[in-house]
DNA sequence: CTAGTGATCCGCT
DNA sequence: GCGGATCACTAGA
């Protein structure tokens, strides 16, 4: 693994629509408790959409849906596993971005113990596996993304970039049908990283 | 590689 | 009571 470049603090703003934020939490590093890795693969849902756990409005489940932008949604999935969210838009909105896969980078052993796995590409390929990697569950629900045992780290920028500019390079960024949802299953709001060893599956529509 | 399936439980209608 | 924003494992091509 080549080690990270100068990583500071994520200029993202939370405030915008998931779909923006979605493509621009790619290559932004999430750590708890400095374990973690470089966001690889995400999906946008927001109360318009059929597929979101906000569409019929708030429930005490996806309240934190519905709470302050940078903060974290975090949902048991399947009676089984933990997934987790960035809440975006202003409060009331409910609207997010789940996280899908890491490339792990911080915290390797770590992430091998709390998975019970050894193999790299498999610790964080999936919105659960990364959870369990991370050590993520209920209690990290509503809690803010900013503020330990959160970070969200990126590389440092030049002055001249503006903190709205993607991560990745141009063309870097895959876009196509989310997973494991059953209504709008054809609306292209999964993205992942090109060429990404660390996605929870291929993107289909293009050549990696 | 893909397809099928059981695990496991709670939120919501 | 139904059905998941999933995963790991198996069987077979």
């Amino acid at each position: 693994m080549p080690d990270s470049p100068l990583l500071v603090p994520a200029a993202l703003d939370f405030s915008a629509d998931a779909h923006w934020v979605a493509q621009r939490l790619l290559g932004v590093t999430l750590l708890v408790d400095g374990v973690g890795g470089r966001i690889v693969e995400t999906e946008a849902y927001d109360q318009s959409d059929p597929a979101s756990h906000t569409y019929a409005g708030p429930t005490p489940r996806c309240a934190a849906m519905f709470g302050p932008p940078g903060h974290a949604y975090v949902y048991r999935s399947y009676g089984l596993h933990w997934c987790v969210n960035t809440v975006c838009r202003e409060a009331g909105h409910g609207a997010g971005v789940l996280v899908r896969a890491l490339e792990p980078t911080h915290g390797l052993a770590q992430m091998r113990a709390l998975r019970g796995l050894d193999n790299v590409r498999l610790l964080c390929a999936g919105p659960g596996r990364l959870t369990q990697a991370l050590g993520i569950d209920a209690r990290c629900n509503g809690a803010s993304l900013h503020a330990p045992p959160f970070e969200l780290l990126e590389p440092a920028r030049s002055a001249a970039t503006a903190p709205a500019q993607l991560l990745l390079p141009e063309g870097m960024v895959l876009a196509g049908p989310r997973i494991g949802i059953s209504k709008a299953v054809d609306m292209p709001w999964r993205f992942g990283e090109r060429g990404s060893r660390f996605l929870s599956r291929p993107f289909a529509s293009q050549k990696q």
